[in-house]
DNA sequence: TCATTGAATTGATACCTGTCGATGCAAGCT
DNA sequence: AGCTTGCATCGACAGGTATCAATTCAATGA
């Protein structure tokens, strides 16, 4: 189950100067866009909070439906999409399923939106009013 | 125009360990939620990439609407949502309208998606197989 | 005052998405 | 085998979203 034959965004390593570096040409937006979407929804990032956080590195389904005011297969969609994204990975061992969290796509993520050093926006129309 | 009489994601200082250190609650996740579903679309990714990395620090909307291929209305709109999330802010100026990047938001975004220091996660179940 | 230009708003429409109940499937147990 | 439990998939449906043409509004200029 650890396989994932459904879209990855991959490309992880060839990337980016940032979002706010140079303009993203539109492949990379498109696959951006992915990632930032499956993480615009709040059960989506409890979820992924719940997983990121847990201090095994890993966490059973079975501990996060019941933290839901939701059915069960809406929570197993949401999973879904967080593995699609690229941002999860699970496996089943016995009865249970587990899910993890792949660091890799929040720290290139987080490295995308970090500022490129110095760029001292002052957060208010950067000096052309006068 | 650049008082932003609609929803702003505010409570920008009180905020938070990180989505990986500690679970999310439900208010902090409606909110962050927000913010990247703004983020979730190619083209205001390309936006605000074209705002962030613009030398001088804010853009003319002249300059954004023919960079893509749509309507003059529908980039109005992608710059609301994405003015709504809190990511940028804009002025009238005489017959044209700027907008400029507010690096609170994305600094704070990937201060949430950096890995709090050491923690050794290895891009696999976490060694609870053993 | 009226025409022009840049940008936002409105209304309509096709599509996408979150949710559920029902069902299917895998693994363990009797 | 048959039952039970945990999780994924399916089909349906309501609400949300991206897009456009048409319109409106703001500022400038003739």
């Amino acid at each position: 189950m650890s396989k994932q034959e459904l879209e990855v965004p991959g490309r992880t390593e060839a990337c980016c100067p940032g979002l706010l570096a140079a303009p993203l040409d539109e492949d990379q937006a498109v696959e951006l866009a992915k990632v930032f979407k499956a993480l615009g929804d709040p059960v989506r990032l409890r979820l992924l909070s719940m997983i990121a956080s847990r201090a095994g590195g890993e966490v059973c389904v079975c501990d996060l439906t019941p933290a839901f005011d939701l059915s069960q297969p809406t929570i197993s969609h949401h999973l879904k999409l967080l593995r699609q994204a690229g941002l999860i990975d699970c496996e089943r061992r016995g009865t249970w399923v587990y899910y993890w969290l792949l660091p890799r796509m929040t720290d290139r993520l987080a490295g995308i939106l970090a500022r490129p050093a110095g760029q001292p926006l002052t957060e208010t129309a950067a000096g052309a009013t006068s």
